[in-house]
DNA sequence: TTTAATTCGGATAAATTTATCCTTTATTAA
DNA sequence: TTAATAAAGGATAAATTTATCCGAATTAAA
């Protein structure tokens, strides 16, 4: 469904906020073993994240990774997916053509369309502060 | 969403079932024009639907690719997306944990579980002959 | 002012997916 | 029986994604 990256960049995303909520800035270290993930790969993401101002970032030590409590609402996951994986789960024709289009539609494109929308919904109403809250009542886990 | 291995997977399997209605048996050659995909790399894929039973082919002059026509209502996208991409799609979880686990979920759980199960139903719903039949009266494409 | 901690950015490597090529096998028809 | 046609299968190449490494830039604290 979403590429490796893209699942890193929502599991580092949650855990900065989940830490965020406590005040603690995070490193690119502390990040990588709490979501279990490679570190060197993550860190490559959390630049992207940083660019497209879902996190923000402090250089130098007692630096690391931050969100504010306001972004934690209106960061939706869809942001982090279009940030990362491009738009092409919107956009894209579920068989394959070049991209879905309703006029020339692929025999899947009814049925597809219906599944997307349910997905993209979805992405656009879930905050990162709403991810955070699980984890922080330890009903849910960024690594197993 | 899918593999592209997938997509073609599925535009072939389609395309085939659409002309088998005609009682025509195709090569991998007109398929992969028809349905616009690399060649060889779809006789790969074709090999793998016959395989799976998915498709029937004959080797020699005359010979080909065809689908009987019992096989395409009992066929669903299901089957076709589960022998070639297997069924990650299906028990993966959303956020890239080792295996989705309701005791022990990632924060997107719950959401994804929603989305996913609206996935499953609609190619557990969808057979070959569906699809074919909408490419037959020309509302529907399979390249563009 | 120096040192150490941290992100940033570029280069490169490994793994996987996508794609091609060529030989073998089966089968039909001449 | 031979020649031609088509799928099957194995080897390999290209492209993309995933992952690592290392030096540069920034900044806080000693
Ligand atoms: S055209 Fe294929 S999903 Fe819309
Ligand atoms: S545990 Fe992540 S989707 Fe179920």
């Amino acid at each position: 469904m979403f590429s490796k990256a893209c699942e890193y960049g929502i599991r580092a995303a949650v855990y900065i906020a989940l830490q965020s909520l406590d005040g603690r800035r995070v490193s690119v270290n502390e990040i990588a073993e709490e979501i279990d993930s490679p570190m060197a790969f993550t860190a490559k993401i959390l630049q992207q994240l940083t660019k497209n101002n879902i996190v923000d970032s402090v250089k130098g030590p007692t630096g690391g990774f931050e969100i504010e409590r306001e972004a934690m609402d209106t960061v939706k996951l869809s942001k982090i997916v279009k940030a990362i994986d491009g738009d092409k789960i919107y956009v894209g024709c579920g068989l394959g053509l070049k991209e879905c289009n309703a006029d020339k539609p692929c025999p899947l494109h009814d049925k597809f369309v219906d599944v997307r929308s349910n997905l993209r919904t979805m992405l656009q109403n879930t905050s990162l502060y709403e991810l955070a809250t699980g984890l922080e009542v330890g009903l849910t886990y960024l690594k197993r």
